[in-house]
DNA sequence: CCGCATCCTCATGGATACTG
DNA sequence: CAGTATCCATGAGGATGCGG
């Protein structure tokens, strides 16, 4: 009846890096925590409804676990609890993004039953444009949902900022399987153009301003097909 | 009787690309078999020993999800199949990368009980050495078990190279914690030296050749700092 | 031998109800 | 709002068997 002593914590018993960083993040729903908590901090409820479908154990039990491997801090916000990603959790970005490079194949495939939230944007888009040039620059205001962010692309590179002032007149407002499958280089530019267009119903409005408009199709189109 | 019909597949349900990254290779030891397979292809059973502990079911059932999303493919080898990842599927190794990069921290208490397979640094020392740049040229070949490579670091940056001609004169052996501690920054490169002509009994031997010994000291600390 | 498949046990994940 | 508690389904670990 004594069988051999079990390990406590199912670790891979590994001296390497890879193995030791899936020991601490490697469990299910973890990564995607960090994700949720990169563009700033969030309230439990606020993490237990982006991560629909987690069990409210497991995601007690996660963020006490990454908390325990200080990666998430909690924090005493006004009437309440906040969890918020330390420096070394926020270094989790290059991973993530580097995840989200990879995964383009597998978004060209659309949406489908998928859920989403425009948070996840704030993470996929400048990860998705890292290290591509644009000849003329420009600035982009991309409004999905009630997320604002802009997207500017010059010689430096492209660049998302979160929560930036409105520009009104450059706002692109999008469903998001048209901003990500054009993120994806699933659809070119036009097509991204025509569906904003035609799906009007459904409030998807482009208005990039006029005198900007080649300047922003030619510099995305350019910018996603080297993706 | 009857409950709600259950998921076939445990996906995360969200249009995201680390959500979807990680519904493909999120599942245990998944990451850890495509290291394996990064250095080059490898045997079911020589991937089997490497991951100690793994079950046998389990890495064949593994191995099929891979083939099945065309991370891996089976190849015939001369008596036998040989796994190998397919050109998305090494594209895996910026992620793998990064994450090794992120886990330098939870290295440096070293090696412990674990496990250890030289095969690991082909993947962990390029990837701590990267974007590191030394004044001069040095140039390493590292032994460590059977395994042979050569580190070299010039203006290009560090590179490193796996199973090269052999440079008798400038092989270093050492003991993976010594090596591995002195990439993650845990050891200073003089105190790794020390390691390594102390325990000669456990067949460390440090021999870089003399008049490249202290420019290689010095490269080597200032490349290992700065990670 | 190599490359798995089967069987059994236990740890982990998931859904829902409940509580300070 | 921010979690616990509970129960059950599923997946992982480990031993063993088995055909080529």
């Amino acid at each position: 009846m004594d069988k051999v002593k079990r390990m406590p914590n199912r670790s891979y018993g590994q001296f390497c890096g890879l193995a030791r960083a899936l020991d601490t993040v490697g469990d299910r729903w973890n990564l995607l925590i960090v994700r949720e908590l990169l563009p700033g901090p969030q309230r439990y409820n606020e993490l237990k409804a982006s991560l629909s479908g987690i069990a409210t154990n497991l995601l007690a039990a996660r963020l006490r676990d990454l908390e325990a491997n200080r990666i998430v801090e909690r924090r005493l916000a006004d009437a309440g609890v906040s969890y918020a990603l330390t420096p070394w959790g926020a270094g989790l970005r290059e991973p993530i993004e580097a995840l989200i490079n990879w995964s383009a194949p597998l978004m060209i495939t659309g949406r489908g039953d998928d859920s989403f939230q425009p948070r996840w944007l704030a993470t996929a888009l400048p990860a998705l444009l890292r290290d591509v040039t644009a000849d003329p620059t420009v600035e982009l205001g991309i409004q999905v949902g009630d997320f604002l962010m802009t997207l500017r692309i010059d010689q430096t590179g492209p660049s998302v900022v979160i929560q930036p002032e409105q520009h009104p007149e450059t706002i692109l407002m999008a469903p998001p399987e048209a901003v990500l499958g054009l993120a994806a280089g699933a659809l070119t530019t036009d097509q991204a153009l025509t569906i904003g267009e035609m799906q009007g119903d459904r409030e998807v409005l482009l208005t990039v301003f006029p005198s900007r408009r080649s300047n922003a199709a030619a510099a995305l189109a350019s910018a996603l097909n080297s993706i």
